[in-house]
This record gives structure tokens, C-alpha cells and sequence, in this order.
DNA sequence: CTGAAAGCGCTAACAG
DNA sequence: CTGTTAGCGCTTTCAG
């Protein structure tokens, strides 16, 4: 294996404990002693076993993340943002992906608390609050993180969705639409609350929101395209066709565009459209898509700096912190009046 | 703490090692104090101390994957189907982001080390053979990812870019362009391999490659759009303009279309392009692109698989795979011509 | 200022 | 089939 305390000790003459000491920047270390150690450390490039240290001291500085998908470009930023964080404290970052599945997620949050993570952020599939509770330990601090479980007392950072859902559709009606849809999703949290945002806003301009107007579909963050393309159509088969859609995410806006063109329609002359995550290629789209921007490396920031929190001092009372979106208006909703405005 | 063997093995009045070897499925042990034990772990929800294991064995089913950039459509996507392959042999993937920064790449791969994974997967952001050397620590097995290091005796896993070129080339060719010019990436094995492609295809068809056609760019991986966009003003300079170009990837593509359309000219009419990495969004474009596919999740998964090889059996002698780009035509090349051929 | 002793939770090797 | 003995590499008392 590779080089050791020990090993080190021994070429010097001194004690495992010495050379341990000056590692971890000790005060109560001679000046000669502490020099000796230090450069044959460097000399031997040594490098401590960090399974060894956390067996013994209880703590692996290490901060474990579970997301429903990795290639989605939300998680991604988030999770680079975290990384930044993480690595400036030395914490390192263990990834894993539940695919959107409950069981698999289930099985990563076992494997991670195995691995004695200090941290455990998580953005849950799980659709309720039940089966979220026995996944922890009881032990491992918890964030909760994009999707929250309202009355469970956790921390939790995430966007304002609520909020999210009122910006896009007072954006909407502010351009003069009145018969404005949603294509919802299911369940998590940030489906509910934009779906509730929405809602208000509606009601604020006393504008109808008939039920067939909201589309509630499933698995909107990994095929977003194509289950927004087969949303859309739906919506283009009632009688009274809507003039407005707020979709749930950026990549379902996407596929909506594509039925909407493909039925022969402009955007958004006929349909204004919008989304929400403003992903980095929102404005390359054959439609630039105006979006509600929830503020995604700024989430993982922040995730990061409340986990390095948690992994020194436990107690804490749990902690809401909810990040206030941003519209971003494009093509897909004021037409070229984008152009001057915003660039592109 | 958590539940421990110990504690398991008092309650059920047995010896650790007994409840170790039930743990972990050994066959010594009788029907029925197997049974004992593994309905007690139920019960107490046992989850094994992976640190402890990890010490004891040598062993810490654990694969570090480092990337330069998180965001990266196309390493996003590996580190996904990575993951995959993992998670059904019970290893964890740790993954780290060097942000392209040698420096903080050297960091990385001194903390994955020290974390005992069993195998480091690295898409290096190296320049040189020589600083790569000094990251290892010769026991570690060690797969180059993406990005080769040609003199490097290491196994390798990543596309056969020399035909990234050929092929992206030889189609600008047989649309009928003449003045085919590329956009690269500085220094990388990837880099220079389709740079290598693409002088291969012209010199086959006896078409001139000036050096003004070739235009070399840092950080392509990033900020490919705005690089992209700048360095196709650039071609668009020359007395000569190209009337195709080969983007080191996707995202530089859609950079250099924008720069095209904001001068007036059209794609592919005055000027076709391609890319590369075939992105999730590349027929969502403004201008759908055309691009050269290098199998993203395909990569990953064969990745996975020799990263567990190489976890089980440590001998085996350095492996290079290459796997074969296939050309995706779309607007982009072939105007309106796609759209009977290949959906949207 | 330095070091000896004990132990973190688990596993490998060998005895019974 | 079951258990004893040792030890992975490091940290934590606590005594000198």
C-alpha cells in the first residue's frame, strides 16, 4: 500500500501520534519536529487514508447527494455549484442518481449512510412523506433539497415555486393572454406549488382556469420533450384552444413547441409559451424560450455552505431557505419585441 | 451510532465473525443461525460500516470519476450511465469537477486516492504526459476517459476521434463544399484527433486546407457558444469565406450559427456546420444541427465495466477501447432534406 | 512538548 | 459449523 503514519514515524525516530499531530496542524508540537515531519511528508508525497481517519474519528468529510437525474441540466448545476463549495472545504462529493425511481433511491440513501456520509442532500422521488421517513437514520443530518416534504421538519433549499408559478403566468397575462393552460407534473412539491402560483394568479385577474386547461403529467424531467409535444397536442384538440402555456420545465416547453409548429401555429403569435429552469440553451432554441430562471448554481451554493454548516455543528433548528426566481422574457412570448431587450 | 455487528452478535448470543460471515453470504454457517441473524439485521435495520469494511479488506467499492466539467452534456451524460453500471455491483461512484484546471484536477485525484477508491476514472485536462505521470500513485488502477495520453501505457476508454473528423469532414465533402474550415480545441487527444480527421478527409480529396481555416480555441468545453461565436467572425473575415466548418462540438456549432445568421448569411446554404457530441437538444435548434454522435451513454457504460474488471482482477494488461462515431445529418448540412429522412 | 495504550467496526486466517 | 486472535491506519485520551 501506500505510505503511512507510520512509516514516517519510524524513518524519523518519533511517534505515530507526533507525526499524526503535525498533520492535522496540532499546536502542541515542537518547531524542529514539526519541520522534519513536514517535509518528508512532502518528500514521500504522502497522502492520509481518509477511511482510517473517518473510522476513528467518526466523520468522513464527505457530503453524499442523491438526484433523480444527473443529465438534467438543473441537477447538473446544482451539483457542480455544490462540488465548488464542497471541494474548498475538502469535503468530497458522492453522487448518486435515482433515476426517479423511489426504490432506487431508497437503496443510494442506504448506501450512503453506509458510507457514513456527514451530509445527506436529497432531491426525493418519493411521493409522500411516509416512506421518505424511513429511509434516514436518524443520526446522518438531512437536507432536503428542489423538492420538499411541507410538514416535515427538515432543512430544506429550494426555489420559491409558488412564486415561480405566479411570475410565469402574470407574465402571460400581462401580454394580454387570457386563455393560458399548464402542463403540470406530479406530485413532488415544486409540481404542486407551481401548479398552485398559477392558480393564484389566475384567480387574481379573474381570469378562467378551466380544468381541462391543466395537463398533469408524469416523467416531465427526463423525456420532458416528448411527453410536452403529446401534452401539447392535447391541448390542441379542445374546442376553445388556449393562447397561453406555462410549462413545467424549460424541456417540456420545448416539445410543446414542436406540436404547436407542427399543427401549422406561430409561437408566440398564437401561442405564447413559456418555461422554467432558463437552460443554457433556452436562447439557441428555433423558438428562443422566455423562462422563469429559479437561480440554479446560486441553489447549490447554498446547499453546499448549509451542509458544511451541518457537518460541524449538529444541533441547528431545521432551516427553510427558499430562492426567489427571475423571469427571463424571449421570443417564445413578446415576440421580436426580445430582440432590443434582451439579447438573443 | 448505527447498529454494529457487535451489537447483533450479543443480543443473538454469537460471535461477531458469525454475523460478519452471514453478512456477507458466506457459506459456513448453519441454516439456522443464518437465519437468526439475517432476521435481526431486518429488524434493526442494519446497514454494514462500508469505512470499516473498506479498512479491513483493503477494499472500499468505491470508483472516483473525474471530470472537467459537471455541466457537460456529454460527461454528464457518461457519469450517468457510469453510475448505472455501478450501482448494480454495489459501488459508489465519487465524483469530482477540475473545472478544466490542471491544478485543482491534481487536487482531486490526490483526495480520491486517499479515499481508497478502487479505481480512477480520469477525462484529464493535463497538457502534458509528464505532469499526468506525478498524479498516480502506482497502485491505484487508473482509466484514461475521453482524453488519451498516446505514450501512456494506461487503459483507455473514449471515441475514435480520428474518425470523428474523417467522418464530419468527409460529409461537408459530399454535400459538395469545397472551403471547409474547423473550429478545435487546443491540446487534448480529442482535440487533436479530429483536427488530425479532418486534414485526413480534405488531403483524400485533394482539397486545399489552409491555415486560415483552422481556428484553435481554449476552452471550448465551457463556453463553446461564445468562443464558437467569435472565432466563426473570424472565418467570416477571411477574403476567402468557407462555405462549411467543422465545430470541435455542439456547443461551438451553435455559437458559430449564431454568428453566421447575424451577419446575414444562411446555414448550411451560404455556410453548412456540424458538430459533435450529438446533443439532447441539437434538433431543437434554431437551426438543427448536424453532428457527429460518439455514443455518449455507450461510452459510460463500457467505461463502468472495465472500471469493475479492473476492481475484481488487478493484473490485465492496459486496454484501449475505441468506439465508432456514427453521422447524425440535420438542417444544418442538409437543409430541408432532412426532414424526410431523419424525424425533425 | 512527546508518546503509550486503547479503540473505531469490520474481516482474514486459522483453530477447534 | 463456530469462534479466537490479530490487525487495517488513524485518532483520542492521558501520562510522562
Amino acid at each position: 500500500m501506500a505510505v503511512r503514519l507510520k512509516d514516517i514515524a519510524q524513518e524519523l525516530g518519533v511517534s505515530v501520534v507526533t507525526v499524526s499531530k503535525v498533520l492535522r496542524g496540532n499546536s502542541d508540537i515542537g518547531d524542529a519536529t514539526r519541520k522534519r515531519v513536514l517535509k518528508r511528508m512532502k518528500e514521500l508525497n504522502y497522502r492520509p487514508n481518509m477511511l482510517a481517519r473517518g473510522l476513528a474519528n467518526g466523520r468522513t468529510y464527505t457530503v453524499g447527494l442523491v438526484v433523480p437525474d444527473l443529465v438534467h441540466p438543473f441537477f447538473a448545476e446544482c451539483a457542480k455549484a455544490l462540488g465548488g463549495v464542497l471541494r474548498n472545504s475538502n469535503r468530497a462529493l458522492i453522487l448518486a442518481s435515482s433515476e426517479d425511481d423511489p426504490e432506487i433511491e431508497k437503496q443510494e440513501i442506504r448506501a450512503l449512510i453506509s458510507r457514513g456520509v456527514d451530509v445527506l442532500i436529497i432531491a426525493s422521488c418519493q411521493s409522500d412523506l411516509r416512506s421518505f421517513r424511513q429511509l434516514g437514520d436518524e443520526v446522518t443530518p438531512c437536507i432536503l433539497f428542489d423538492r420538499n416534504f411541507p410538514h416535515l421538519k427538515a432543512h430544506f433549499v429550494g426555489s420559491d415555486d409558488t412564486r415561480v408559478g405566479e411570475l410565469a403566468t402574470e407574465h402571460l397575462i400581462k401580454i394580454g393572454r387570457k386563455r393560458i393552460a399548464h402542463i403540470g407534473a406530479k406530485d413532488t412539491s415544486p409540481a404542486l406549488d407551481r401548479l398552485r402560483g398559477y392558480r393564484n394568479a389566475l384567480e387574481k385577474h379573474d381570469l378562467a382556469s378551466p380544468s381541462k386547461y391543466v395537463v398533469i403529467r408524469d416523467r416531465l424531467e427526463e423525456t420532458g420533450d416528448l411527453i410536452g409535444f403529446e401534452a401539447m397536442q392535447q391541448l390542441l384538440q379542445l374546442k376553445s384552444v388556449p393562447d397561453a402555456v406555462f410549462c413545467y420545465n424549460d424541456l417540456t416547453a420545448v416539445g410543446a413547441t414542436d406540436a404547436i409548429l407542427q399543427a401549422g401555429l406561430r409561437v408566440p403569435e398564437d401561442i405564447a409559451l413559456i418555461g422554467c429552469g432558463n437552460f443554457r440553451y433556452a436562447k439557441y432554441l428555433r423558438v428562443p424560450l422566455s423562462s422563469i430562471d429559479h437561480g440554479t448554481a446560486e441553489l447549490g451554493r447554498i446547499t453546499g455552505e448549509l451542509a458544511l454548516d451541518l457537518s460541524e455543528k449538529r444541533e441547528r433548528k431545521p432551516k427553510s431557505i427558499l430562492v426567489p426566481p427571475t423571469l427571463v422574457a424571449r421570443h417564445s412570448t413578446v415576440g421580436d419585441a426580445a430582440r432590443p431587450k434582451t439579447k438573443k
